[in-house]
DNA sequence: AAGTGGTCTAGACCACCAT
DNA sequence: TGGTGGTCTAGACCACTTA
């Protein structure tokens, strides 16, 4: 189970993750083993444990209850084509299709490198300076469900790569592997944006909807540990198959003194 | 500073946030004081600030660089109609409208007694059973940007409350505020789905937009402790002035082994 | 080299829930 | 009353950045 370089909570997630879903860690009732029986099983101390419990939480993995345990959130398993914890992660957009449909496929429309133009201002760029940008589709049971277009400054490739900088994002995984191999930058954290939009004709056509059909369109700048911007996405997905499912916790009272409307 | 039965977290949390709005706690460029600072400063050791730090961290107000410092994340204040964090939260809407509107407005249209009917099944109800509903509207700078259904199990009301339940629910700040007094229960967890949706011919008239302009539907169940459901939600927001507001960590690689694509 | 945040430990006490 | 998760402590070491 262990991987290295990965911290003790982080493989303890992995392995707790993989025993949940064969079902030989939690019991008919989907109770799991107290926080002190997983210290002694794991061998590392209780505050390590309830690292890993914190972010099974968090993601809307399991539930839990002071006085009684930790449960499998069971409402959580089992899914439609939904993106389920996108919000809190930062990862790559298909990883979270294929938790839904492990069949679902990327495909790439276009890679080019043109002016940054439009996004600029978001990557901290002027309008004239390059761009390395791409467009793809996700395919979920053979039906584009997700059009995604992303746009990493031309600047930070590194030197030996400009040339062919759109082939070579063309053929990575993601932009944040893209990024991670051809930029040695990593992506620190997200900022992210979601509305409700209309289909355009473009977008359509890519995803074989109707014209004005709802989507959900997420806008994110990504930046790296110094702040500086990375790359630029702008995501839509078809409103009436996916959907974005989060566990909410009444945790954090930011602002408001006292919890109250809805 | 201290509210009595507050955690020492939570009311670092608040103090904090307090001062990073008045200014006294940050420098000019937003570096916070370091951790051990911080601990000194509270009294407390430095694992709590630590807990009130990760806290603010994924509620986006601060940016943690480590061997660098913690900064206040500029690019998260200052918004418009934005709702910011409220995946996270399970706490009022109306906070959250009146984090960027301090002049925010929210407006009962109707409460009152109905049979279940199709929200029987989240609230794991018969569908003849009755159900205390509540329709409003939420006002930002005059103009409507989100309307709100909230339905309750009439079962949950204290037998007292039973026959006034319609009226005293709208005049409650909230389902939580509802739930909390008259229902003697409180929200442990909710879960939700976000979709995209086009406004029909009643949520056009109510929201004052365009008969298929393009909302963001946020449908959500919330759950008490024993897991009982103890409301259902149904809120739509004006796709064009309303945007939920993230920031994405790379923390958790749930499921995926790798940090792909994009 | 010095200072920062990130990880981890071993132990303590509390609030809550079951019985 | 015993077991659970929630909070808190004091200390240690590491990884990372900056100078």
């Amino acid at each position: 189970m262990v991987r290295r370089n990965a911290s003790l909570a982080q493989q303890i997630i992995l392995e707790m993750l993989s025993e949940i879903k064969s079902g030989t860690m939690a019991r008919d009732d989907g109770l799991l083993p107290s926080e002190t029986e997983l210290s002694r099983r794991f061998e590392v101390s209780r505050a390590t444990v309830r690292e890993a419990l914190s972010k099974l939480e968090m993601a809307g993995v399991i539930i839990r209850r002071q006085g009684v345990g930790t449960f499998v959130n069971s409402r959580s398993s089992g899914q439609r084509a939904a993106v389920r914890g996108w919000f809190d992660e930062a990862t790559a957009l298909i990883d979270f299709v294929r938790d839904s449909d492990s069949q679902a496929q990327a495909q790439v429309i276009e890679s080019r490198i043109r002016p940054a133009n439009e996004v600029a201002g978001c990557l901290e760029l002027e309008p004239a300076s390059s761009v390395v940008a791409i467009e793809k589709l996700f395919l979920s049971g053979g039906i584009p469900v997700i059009h995604c277009a992303n746009v990493i400054p031309l600047s930070l490739v590194e030197p030996g790569s400009v040339e062919k900088a759109a082939e070579l994002f063309r053929g990575a995984e993601s932009a944040y592997q893209f990024i991670a191999h051809y930029c040695h930058h990593r992506v620190h954290h997200q900022q992210s944006e979601t509305r409700a939009a209309l289909a355009d004709e473009k977008l359509a056509h890519l995803l074989q909807c109707q014209l004005g059909a709802p989507l959900l369109r997420v806008e994110e700048v990504a930046y790296n540990a110094e702040l500086r911007p990375v790359f630029y996405g702008l995501n839509h997905f078809r409103g009436d198959l996916v959907a974005f499912r989060q566990v909410r916790h009444p945790a954090l009272t930011i602002g408001p003194l006292a919890a109250t409307p809805g």
